[in-house]
DNA sequence: TAGATTGTTAATCGATTAACAATC
DNA sequence: TAGATTGTTAATCGATTAACAATC
């Protein structure tokens, strides 16, 4: 039996967010040759309840079968297209200072069908410098270089002053999504899509969870 | 009335996860000149209930008045020291690729306490570069370094093969928390604090987002 | 005092876990 | 077939929201 995941509707946000996490340990299972896997077993791995691994599942369908398990590569491979892995994405990247650099250099978002297109910064002396085969333009070359290309998300790796204003300009463009690293909460409609990536917020996760430790017990 | 947050044992991680958003809205509005602010209003800027934000700050202890609302320099201070942030951190680094290079670059963290002492890399060919005035050195010197610096922190900047082992490694010289960015889960006690950043997975947590709604309605 | 808004209890909602019949 | 393990329903647990008495 195979649910129709394209239809899935209201799934939990928890259960998306666990999805790349399933994603990386069936594909590293597959690397090592492993053909089948019960959720008992990977509940195990993953230190998860096997009733949430088999929970999680079947918001998709069914992907196993009783009294063998799971097949990895299959599954591996459902889940893959369940996020869209098996679709290319073509992204702009707003902001060429030390972190866009670093995004753009890392090769394995490529590997996973996200592909940097076009490279943008409102700093004259970097434009024209080449990142990874991608030159470096002018904010003002945004709109042309996406009529032109065929771009659905848009890193925003800019500092938070003007990164609201930016936002709303590349949603008139037609963007469909953004990932944001900039400290501020983008302002967008509904139908666009914003995944956060606030590493300061994630430090002082960090450092809450350490500080707990002297006070308390 | 205030609550002794240091004995605050047992907050859910929703609600720790959630500080620091309200720490940097009460930052601006701290900056913007705003005195009070009501649970009420706040509800309507951060697009979350007026309750939520009471019964989060609750766990700590009272910070706000009957009929007034909250102090905004007051609360911003107190939910900074909630996660920390009065305490100096003192940082390593592993990993001094372009992710690693561009965090070390990041000036932010160290305003709010996260200072970078040390840079270490197994690449011999970057052995002795300096970055933001701190040399990158062989991954040898790390215990030494540790024992002569009191470094709480680790951020894992290197790539997931070996990051497993380096982690245990770095436990064994007494490091407390890992800032992880390596694609892996880390396998250390459990008094061992772990902040992951999976890049790659929250990549894909936009991709399905994106991709629901081609399928879908 | 009257109005406003908190702190906190109670009600609701959703997510996780347990259990087990279905079935390979 | 017997054993194993899923898919799925029911039970539990926790988190969010609503309500309101306390109080500034």
């Amino acid at each position: 039996m195979r649910g129709n995941y394209l239809e899935a509707k209201g799934i939990s946000s928890a259960v998306i967010s666990r999805l790349p996490r399933y994603y990386r340990y069936l594909g590293e299972l597959n690397d090592e040759g492993v053909e089948r896997i019960s959720s008992k077993e990977l509940s195990r791995l993953m230190k998860v309840t096997a009733s949430q691994i088999r929970q999680d599942l079947n918001n998709f369908g069914g992907f196993g079968q009783q009294g063998y398990g799971y097949n990895v590569k299959y599954l591996y491979e459902e889940i893959g297209n369940i996020l869209g892995l098996d679709k290319k994405h073509n992204l702009i990247l707003i902001g060429a200072g030390n972190l866009g650099q670093a995004l753009a250099n890392y090769v394995n978002f490529e590997k996973r069908g996200f592909i940097i297109r076009g490279i943008f910064d409102c700093n004259k002396s970097i434009h024209g410098k080449v990142i990874r085969g991608i030159t470096v333009r002018p904010m003002e070359e945004i709109e042309s270089f996406m009529a032109d290309n065929d771009i659905d998300i848009a890193v925003l790796t800019i500092p938070k002053t003007g990164a609201v204003e930016v936002a709303n300009r590349l949603v008139s463009y037609g963007i469909k999504g953004f990932w944001n690293f900039a400290h501020v909460d983008l302002n967008v409609p509904d139908h666009i899509e914003v995944e956060n990536v606030h590493l300061s917020e994630s430090l002082m996760k960090l450092s809450y969870n350490l500080g707990c430790r002297k006070g308390g017990k």
